[in-house]
DNA sequence: TAGAAATACGACTAAATTGGTCGTATTAAA
DNA sequence: TTTAATACGACCAATTTAGTCGTATTTCTA
């Protein structure tokens, strides 16, 4: 279908509430806020901060802040963090052995929608935080 | 990982090679050529044609061709007859009633994202097999 | 200094989606 | 009438994604 994970969906509900709030947030604030399960937000928080777009408190009274200007945190930046690369093919991307048709060298639509891939990539980069009002 | 599925890149890969052939091509001869498995290239094909992308020729000598002028046949039309509707979220495409977030009133994404998708649905509407060269 | 509230994280299980197969029907040319 | 093709629904297998569990660590506060 050609969407966002559900995980990436939830990071991006969790940044824009951080964002909005403006102070420490924990996992348990944005699960309760918005029905999303505990652990599960958690660890999304926990690679939205190992990738540097959050910073944490650790203990009592801690939480999550943006480690970033909103306006330099794109849409993409998410999905990449929490799903893995952005390709509409993955050929393109990631060199999968496991294409046949590449490996046997008889695919006729990879160039072509590497260029596609390509500019979907520059408008996703270009869609930021602060674009989600 | 926010990519086609495999299924669609047959469908893509099947209609540019039809459209090269620019004569009757049988579902046996694409599935041999590009190393597609035969009953799954066949079921693509035949939802392609329900779709009108192609007309199909039943019986001995048979086989597909286009139906439409390649410029009028666009990746996102591929992509929905195959993987259904194009939502980069799906609230905003079919009315989940399954989204916690939609239903209890809370998500704070779904209206910046709704317009963003239509940007990229436009996007991909604008891309044509013609542009696959 | 003990307890509580928080992040951190790997391993696991469950659910959903996707890819692929099978069987059977239908059509039309040779 | 046989054969080569499309048509199609039902099914199974594989992969991916979502969510859970257990445990460790950190730090505030009483």
């Amino acid at each position: 279908m050609l969407k966002v994970s559900r995980k990436s969906e939830y990071g991006l509900i969790a940044l824009k509430y951080i964002w909005e709030k403006n102070s420490l947030c924990t996992a348990r604030e944005i699960s309760d806020n918005f029905f999303i399960p505990l652990e599960n937000m958690a660890k999304i928080l926990q690679s939205l901060t190992r990738a540097g777009l959050l910073s944490s408190v650790k203990g009592v009274q801690g939480g999550y802040r943006l480690a970033r200007n909103p306006s330099e945190i794109s849409i993409a930046n998410v999905i990449e963090i929490i799903d893995g690369p952005i390709g509409i093919v993955d050929c393109e991307t990631t060199q999968k052995t496991t294409c046949v048709q590449y490996c046997r060298g008889v695919c006729n639509i990879k160039k072509p929608l590497g260029k596609i891939q390509n500019k979907f990539k520059e408008f996703l980069n270009e869609v930021t935080l602060v674009d989600m009002v």
